[in-house]
Order: C-alpha cells, then sequence, then structure tokens
DNA sequence: GCTAACCGTAAGTGATGGCTTACGATAACG
DNA sequence: CGTTATCGTAAGCCATCACTTACGGTTAGC
C-alpha cells in the first residue's frame, strides 16, 4: 500500500470530512458517500487509505458494511506528536520555542 | 501553497527527518541536508512546505539561514488531534473504541 | 432463483508532489 | 573588489494521487 502512514492518511482533506463523519459513529460506505461531493467509489478507496493506515475500522453488516473510527491508530497518531513534542522541549527547550533569539 | 495544513507537512517521510534533526535544536540548510540522501535544494524545498505548515521558523544568519521548530504549529496540530479524540469519546465512546461490537 | 441494494476493484485520466540540475542573489572573507 | 560559501527559485521529469465510469461479487427480499 502506497499510505506509508497515519500523517499521509489525514494529509487529504476528503478523508477528513470522512473521519469527522465517523466520529459520530458507525457509518455505512453509503451514509458517508451521501454528505460528501464525490463519488462512492472514491470513498471506498478512501476507506481503504483509512484502513490501510489503522485509523479506521470496518466490519459486514448485511450486505453492506459498517466503518467505525479505529481507537488505536489515532492513539498512536497522537503519541507520536506528543513524545516528539516532549523531546523536542527536554532537548533544547529553548530553541524549540518561537520567542527565542539567541542560539 | 499546495500545502493547505500541516498533515500534508507532516506526510512526507524527509520532512519528518528534517524536523527530527531540528529537534535537537537550530541548524543551517547545509547541515539538515548533509545526513539527507536528497539535494540541499530538496532540503530547501521541503522546509519552504514546513515553514508554510508553521512547522518551522527561519532567520538570517549571515550568508546561511537558520531553521528551528515552530511551537504554535506544533501546537495547533496536536491540538487538532486531542480534540477530535476527545469528541470522538464524548460522542460515541463505545464505538470509537476497538474491542466494541455492537452498533 | 430473480431482482435490487450495497460495495470493492480495475482501468484510465488530469493534477500534484518530490526530485534533479542550472542559475541568480546575498553575505562573509581575503 | 573578486572570490567563496550559502541559499532560494525556475524548469523539467517521473511517480503517485484522487477522481471518474464500468464491472463483478455478495447479501437481503420477494
Amino acid at each position: 500500500m502506497a499510505y506509508d502512514n497515519a500523517f499521509a492518511a489525514m494529509a487529504d482533506p476528503t478523508r477528513r470530512t470522512v473521519l469527522e463523519r465517523l466520529k459520530a459513529g458507525p457509518r455505512t460506505v453509503g451514509d458517508i458517500a451521501a454528505g460528501l461531493p464525490v463519488s462512492r467509489p472514491a470513498v471506498s478507496q478512501h476507506l481503504k487509505a483509512l484502513k490501510a493506515a489503522d485509523l479506521v475500522r470496518d466490519e459486514p453488516r448485511g450486505a453492506a458494511r459498517l466503518y467505525r473510527l479505529h481507537a488505536p491508530g489515532l492513539q498512536a497518531l497522537r503519541a507520536y506528536l506528543d513524545d516528539f513534542w516532549d523531546e523536542a522541549l527536554a532537548r533544547f527547550k529553548d530553541h524549540a520555542e518561537s520567542e527565542d533569539e539567541r542560539d
């Protein structure tokens, strides 16, 4: 899969909109696509990318398919940013700040 | 500018490596490019993208130019994810979890 | 079983991204 | 000043992305 990281998956505005919709609860592909300006197959492809990035989870629902947010993927993203931030502060507190002027 | 959001800026592995290097403190373009498998102009373009995304800050340093992490941009990213996560939990706690089975 | 609903995938297309080399601008240095 | 170091930008190229339409597969309903 070309989407080797969660940031790439989050980079697309349509995919972020899909995630926003899933915040309210599980949705079928048709439901998700209904509110979007792109075709249903396009949404399927986006969901595939989000799934590869571990950001959503899917499950059969009769003839349909139910998608929902996947906590571990989201937590991993938050953890990466949190760690990054903590390390930046710890190693070089003044340089990471925006008000600093010396090196 | 094509980089309308910070996620797009973070999506590229080379750019993430650049940020990792800047975690240790300010660096010139040449210093950053020295440890990377791409050319110096490529690094300049990446820095331009990171700057547009508000993730780095630059400052003249004689003939060189000093780049450093920019706190507000990083915080904004963290805030987006934190808010997203909080809302997902608040609105539909069980659906966001990975162990849930009902809707 | 036939039909309809729902969905994933394949194929093709236009746009964008990341890279390179070449060039020009600016600042220190003698 | 002329030279060197450092950097940003322009132009071009190739890969990838996001999208469309077309198609096939699976499930429910009659």
